[in-house]
DNA sequence: ATGGTAGGTAGCCTA
C-alpha cells in the first residue's frame, strides 16, 4: 500500500493537478492539508472519477484536510480528541487541522499543525498547545500501526532549512517548537521517511525560493515502530514544485509491505 | 536589491 502526505494549499485551486498526481504515483491512500475549503465545497467528484473514496473536513476558507483513498477507509474521525481552539478575539474555535481513518488496518492521520505566525504570537503558544494534545494522544495510541501525516509546521533540524542564520528569531526552527516536535518522538513515533528521502518539502513562494533552492522540510510521516515495520520505501516528490500553478509543498511518499502479517486480534485504539 | 507570491475573497487575512 502506497501512502502519501501532501499539503495541497488549495485543493479546488490545482484539482485536476492533484488528481493527475495520484492516478500516475499509483498513491493508494493521500492525506491532504490545507484544502481551503469547505466540506462541502470539496471536489469530491474529479476524485471519485478516478478511483478515490473522500472524507473531508473544512470549516471555510482556512486549514481544513482530507483523505483520499482507492482501498475502503473505517472509523473516519474529525478533530483531535481534545484538539485546543484559537481565535484572534473573541471565544477560541477548534479549526480544521485534523482528521483520521483507518484504511487496512493502518491508522492513519492528516495533521495540519497550526503555524505559529511569531514568536510573541498569541498562534505560537497555540502551536505549542495543539502539539502537547497530539503528543499525549500520540502516547494512548501506541501499540498498533499508525502514521501521523501531514505539515508540522517544524524544522527539527538546523539542515531542515536552507540557512539557519536566516531563521534567528523565526518560527520553526525555536527550541520550543523542536521540544514539541521531539516529544512526538519520545512518545514512540518515528520518522520513517528521513533516512530513505534526503531533501526540503517546502519552498515558499515568495522571493523566489523555489529556483534558489531555498526549502524547509517541515512536512513528515511519523509512524509507530508497528508501523515503521512495515515500511518498504519513502520518497520526496520534489519535482511537484514546478510546472504550472504547483503547490509550495510537495508530496511525501511512503510504501508500506502490508504482506507483513498483522495482528488482526489486536484491537484498534483511537 | 533590505524585497518578493499565492489563494480565497471582496477588505484584507493567512502562509
Amino acid at each position: 500500500m502506497r501512502i502519501a502526505t501532501w499539503n495541497v494549499n488549495s485543493v479546488r485551486a490545482r484539482t485536476a493537478r492533484i488528481v493527475d498526481w495520484l492516478e500516475r504515483s499509483d498513491v493508494d491512500v493521500l492525506a491532504m492539508q490545507e484544502i481551503k475549503c469547505k466540506t462541502e465545497q470539496f471536489p469530491y467528484e474529479a476524485f471519485e472519477a478516478a478511483g478515490y473514496e473522500v472524507q473531508a473536513h473544512g470549516h471555510n476558507q482556512w486549514n481544513g484536510v482530507a483523505i483520499a483513498s482507492r482501498l475502503p477507509m473505517t472509523d473516519v474521525v474529525r478533530d483531535l480528541p481534545g484538539q485546543p481552539g484559537y481565535a484572534n478575539t473573541g471565544d477560541p474555535v477548534v479549526e480544521a487541522r485534523a482528521m483520521g481513518a483507518t484504511v487496512e488496518g493502518v491508522r492513519l492521520w492528516s495533521l495540519y499543525v497550526p503555524n505559529g505566525r511569531e514568536l510573541e504570537h498569541a498562534h505560537y503558544g497555540y502551536k505549542l498547545d495543539w502539539l502537547r494534545v497530539l503528543a499525549d494522544l500520540t502516547a494512548t495510541w501506541r501499540g498498533q500501526p499508525l502514521a501521523l501525516m501531514g505539515d508540522f509546521n517544524i524544522a527539527p533540524l538546523d539542515e531542515d532549512v536552507w540557512d539557519i542564520a536566516a531563521f534567528d528569531g523565526a518560527t520553526h526552527v525555536s527550541p520550543p517548537e523542536r521540544a514539541a516536535f521531539q516529544a512526538l518522538l519520545d512518545a514512540g513515533l518515528v520518522d520513517v521517511v528521513r533516512d530513505r528521502a534526503p531533501g526540503f518539502t517546502y519552498w515558499d513562494y515568495k522571493a523566489g525560493r523555489w529556483n534558489k533552492g531555498e526549502g524547509m522540510r517541515i512536512d513528515f510521516v511519523l509512524g509507530t515502530p508497528e508501523l515503521a515495520d512495515l515500511v518498504a520505501k519513502a520518497s520526496i516528490d520534489r519535482m511537484e514544485r514546478s510546472g504550472d500553478a504547483p503547490s509550495d509543498h510537495v508530496p511525501v511518499i511512503v510504501d508500506l509491505d502490508l504482506d507483513t502479517e498483522l495482528d488482526d486480534d489486536r484491537p484498534m485504539i483511537f
